[in-house]
DNA sequence: TCAACAGGCGCG
DNA sequence: AAAGCGCGCCTGTTGA
């Protein structure tokens, strides 16, 4: 990447279209009062036009969108939210200064104001939603970036922790432009699908809205089937429970998984039932008139949403479309869509984090799970299971031999989520490869696994339990932790290659949805191969970049198509 | 009447 | 003996 001389403009929105603008230096110190613009979207076009910026702002989530629709995009920016979410997560037991606690918080209460979505509540606020003063505001954003730069220096390791606040805050350009894009929906092919399974859309009523077709004939074939004297409400499990047990069908929930063990007729009714009532309630035609419009499937995306860095989402379930649904993203004409996705990320995480010899040799291959039977002489499900018990402290099923042999053939790997799981156990925190640090025990957990004081007092018998949890989720946690960060560092990398894809006659290829390990990204038909090139790329760079040199790849399984069901 | 909780299931 | 990690969102149930 060619580094220009970047420089940093601080800036917050003031009333209508103006705004306040100025540069501070690399520490944050300004270099002269904010200037006011009237038009704020269009100074931010102008001076990034003129030279790389780095925008300081408070928050993207409520700036971002604004600008986006009055046409202005920026390259880059730090996020005084995002990046002091991960500076408290690490500095947990450090109280922070005062006055910057203090504006901090006068700028979180300015953002909630800026935010477009709260403008409705604002009508309302009344005179609890004090007016901003945009020049305390823009001072308040130069004390707590200058604050952030310094905490950032003092980390252990400043600049793996620097990469982290960069990459966080473009994870939060992304997400905006994402939004702002929306992802390719086709309303039509959607409705067709759930008629062909549940039947024709049900009319419109006062009432609750009406059972489909479908569901109907099999709750009454159902209740028929169970012999049962009144309804049986299917959606309920307690009731379904009951009338299962009243036709001898003993089971100790309705699960899915459990239910499937039971040879009886309602047995296969009964998961029919469940797959279309969960696709009519979850993502049936009131989820398509309350989240599709124009062609566009728009999730508000939460980076860092999860403490481990995952973005979460929004409205709409972003993150859990069902796979039968992804026949309805089906890129617009001309255009197509670049599906990829990291194949077995968080065992490759892992393999680099450990520095394990064996398993990154291992993990050079293509199809890592493959590679990890033959080196345990299994087969490859038996050796997935084992990984991913490794990773998520299972021992379930007959996993315990393999993984067993998964700890004599790769030590250090073993090795180092046992170590986290340890450091959980005994309630200390652990961090992901750069930086980001999952949350301190809770009160309740310290109460909990503390040594009794008095030696006769018998511990908790939770305490254990509760211990090893918290050994579960740290042992996951530098693991998930780890992949986000490679990931976004790979999606901050892919946006800034896009942005510099010029194609002036087609449109520019952009980022339409991103999901732990997979991004898409809707691309003029010709530009494809450009893209598929760059997603390559920005992997390799990705890995150099949060790793430093290793052994292990990190390839991308990358699809070309129209339609989203088509890749894989 | 409404909020919190539980069961369940979609995704990685 | 039992147990794996992280989410969001739907419906039904419960209790203030």
């Amino acid at each position: 990447m060619q580094h220009n001389q970047v420089v940093r403009v601080a800036m917050v929105p003031g009333s209508h279209q103006s705004g306040l603008v100025g540069m501070v230096g690399e520490d944050g110190t300004p270099e002269g009062p904010a200037q006011e613009v009237s038009d704020l979207a269009a100074a931010v076009t102008e001076l990034e036009r003129a030279g790389d910026v780095r925008w300081i702002w408070p928050s993207s989530a409520r700036l971002y969108p604004d600008l986006l629709r009055a046409g202005a995009r920026v390259a880059r920016c730090h996020d005084i939210e995002l990046t002091g979410s991960l500076i408290r997560a690490r500095d947990q037991d450090q109280a922070e200064p005062p006055a910057i606690s203090a504006a901090a918080a006068r700028l979180a209460a300015a953002t909630a104001a800026w935010g477009s979505h709260t403008r409705e509540q604002l009508l309302f606020a009344g005179d609890e939603a004090a007016p901003v003063d945009p020049r305390c505001a823009w001072t308040d954003v130069v004390d707590v970036h200058a604050h952030q730069v310094a905490r950032i220096a003092a980390d252990p390791h400043p600049a793996k922790f620097g990469l982290l606040a960069a990459a966080e805050s473009a994870g939060g350009l992304a997400a905006a432009e994402m939004t702002a894009a929306g992802l390719p929906w086709r309303a039509d092919v959607h409705d067709r699908l759930l008629t062909e399974v549940l039947g024709p859309r049900p009319p419109a009523t006062a009432g609750p809205p009406l059972r489909p077709t479908r569901l109907a004939e099999l709750a009454a074939q159902i209740s028929e089937t169970l012999g049962a004297v009144r309804p049986v409400n299917l959606d309920s499990p307690v009731q379904l429970l009951r009338a299962l047990a009243a036709s001898g069908v003993r089971v100790s929930s309705t699960r899915t998984s459990v239910l499937r063990q039971v040879d009886h007729p309602v047995i296969p009714l009964l998961l029919e039932y469940k797959e279309l009532a969960r696709l009519n309630s979850a993502n049936g035609w009131s989820w398509l008139d309350t989240w599709v419009s124009g062609g566009r499937f728009r999730p508000e995306y939460v980076v860092g949403g999860v403490v481990s860095g995952r973005w979460a989402s929004r409205g709409g379930g972003a993150l859990q479309i069902p796979r039968l649904l992804r026949q309805a993203v089906i890129a617009d004409p001309g255009w197509t869509l670049v599906v990829a996705d990291a194949a077995q990320l968080e065992p490759r995480i892992l393999a680099a984090l450990a520095g394990d010899r064996a398993f990154a040799q291992t993990a050079m291959s293509g199809d890592l799970y493959e590679a990890v039977a033959a080196a345990i002489g299994g087969e490859r499900k038996t050796a997935k299971v084992a990984l991913l018990s490794a990773m998520y402290g299972g021992m379930g099923g007959d996993g315990g031999r393999s993984l067993a042999l998964l700890r004599r053939r790769f030590p250090q790997a073993s090795a180092f989520v046992e170590r986290a799981a340890r450091a959980g156990e005994e309630g200390q925190v652990v961090r992901s490869v750069l930086g980001r640090t999952c949350p301190l025990p809770s009160a309740a957990w310290l109460s909990l696994t503390a040594d009794s004081v008095d030696p006769d007092e018998d511990r908790d018998p939770g305490a254990g339990a509760a211990a090893r949890a918290r050994g579960r989720f740290t042992r996951n946690f530098v693991v998930q932790a780890s992949a986000a960060d490679w990931a976004q560092v790979l999606l901050a990398t892919l946006r800034n290659s896009l942005a510099e894809m010029s194609a002036p006659d087609l449109g520019q290829p952009h980022l339409v949805f991103f999901q732990h390990d997979e991004v898409i990204v809707h691309s003029p038909a010709e530009k494809a191969d450009e893209v598929v090139a760059a997603i390559d790329a920005a992997a390799l760079t990705a890995t150099s970049l949060v790793f430093g040199a290793t052994a292990v790849t990190f390839p991308m399984a990358t699809a070309v198509v129209d339609c989203y069901s088509g890749a894989k």
